[in-house]
DNA sequence: CGTCTGATTGAGGTGCATCAATGCGCGTGG
DNA sequence: CCACGCGCATTGATGCACCTCAATCAGACG
């Protein structure tokens, strides 16, 4: 896993997402030649490799390549609303719960968790850069989560005791994620 | 033009992004079947409609469509990024003239303005729902633009006085835009 | 042990939100 | 032609959510 972000003249950073297996990254250097922004490994990746200049290539051998990454970059983009609208309109225990819940749902789409456990190998710093918050007050938010016993976090290992409640507090659509293109 | 824009369940509205000519709208809902945000015209729009269901039969048809596609979500993706680095780590000022910047520059690429005027049919409310302010706060900042000259808004004609300046408040990198796909 | 990274906690300050008017242009109806 | 309502911009007063500064603490490591 890891995590994307960008950073500011003056050296605020902000994470775009946090990255997790199956992810596609660099799309966006591949199709308009610039990233925009950084990615940083949090654990240890694999990763399979592209030649960028061959993407046209691929996409011309096989249509439904482009269908599929078109596919990819829509989720993201859709994704990225999602995040835009938490840290414009939602409060900073709202932002955090919604993030638990996302971040949940990702990782359970990846196979792990199941049972409310899952890796999570970030600092608390990551997750105050993600939502445009401060360390100290994220801190203290997570703190209110933990002691309402909605989470547990200790060390990599993040516990999500109570999603819906968790969902409530971050006004979050628990809606089914689409797992596959139209085709 | 127009705005995209989604809801939370709280009754508080993000603008996710505003729309100019030749701006592709509901490319989510072709390649996942649902949107995640709503469109609302501000002035008269010319609309070239697509058949959802026929997206991949036009794909097939000419990979380069898809390619095209891949690159129209990227291109959104990365100003979402933007975005939600300005909402998450700029102040009021430094948000409000990035988003001028990022407005001119994409009306300038659009034919219009050249001479710092263009059109912008957009209330107060927009800007601070876009940029997650409180509307009086907007109000006042962008009278703090105005009175060191370098913005002008009257009605719905917004005046760029000084772009450097204000992509200097932003925090903004003027990088030039990428117009055409790598192919 | 000393150091380093990251979590935690307290105190004080502020940027921005909220509340509440007021002003202003414009369309509408009497 | 004027009173009225309405949408939007503007402005002042007040309060809070969150930020910043500054310790302290715990675990990992050489």
């Amino acid at each position: 896993m890891g995590l994307r972000y960008r950073h500011l003249e003056n050296g605020e950073r902000q994470v775009i997402n946090f990255v997790f297996p199956g992810d596609f990254l660099g799309l966006q250097a591949g199709l308009m030649g610039e990233m925009g922004h950084s990615v940083e490994a949090t654990t240890k990746m694999t990763l399979c490799v592209f030649n960028r200049s061959e993407l046209w290539a691929y996409i011309k051998a096989d249509p439904e390549r482009g269908f599929e990454l078109a596919w990819l970059a829509a989720v993201e983009e859709h994704f990225m609303g999602d995040a835009l609208t938490t840290v414009g309109q939602r409060t900073a225990l709202q932002a955090i719960a919604w993030a638990f819940v996302r971040i949940y749902l990702r990782v359970e789409a990846c196979g792990n968790g199941g049972d409310g456990m899952m890796r999570f190998p970030f600092k608390q710093r990551d997750l105050a850069d993600a939502l445009g918050l401060s360390l100290v007050h994220t801190n203290k938010t997570i703190g209110l989560l933990k002691s309402r016993q909605l989470i547990g976090w200790t060390g990599d290992e993040v516990q999500i005791n109570d999603l819906a409640g968790l969902a409530e507090i971050g006004l979050t659509t628990v809606n089914s994620p689409k797992t596959r293109p139209i085709m």
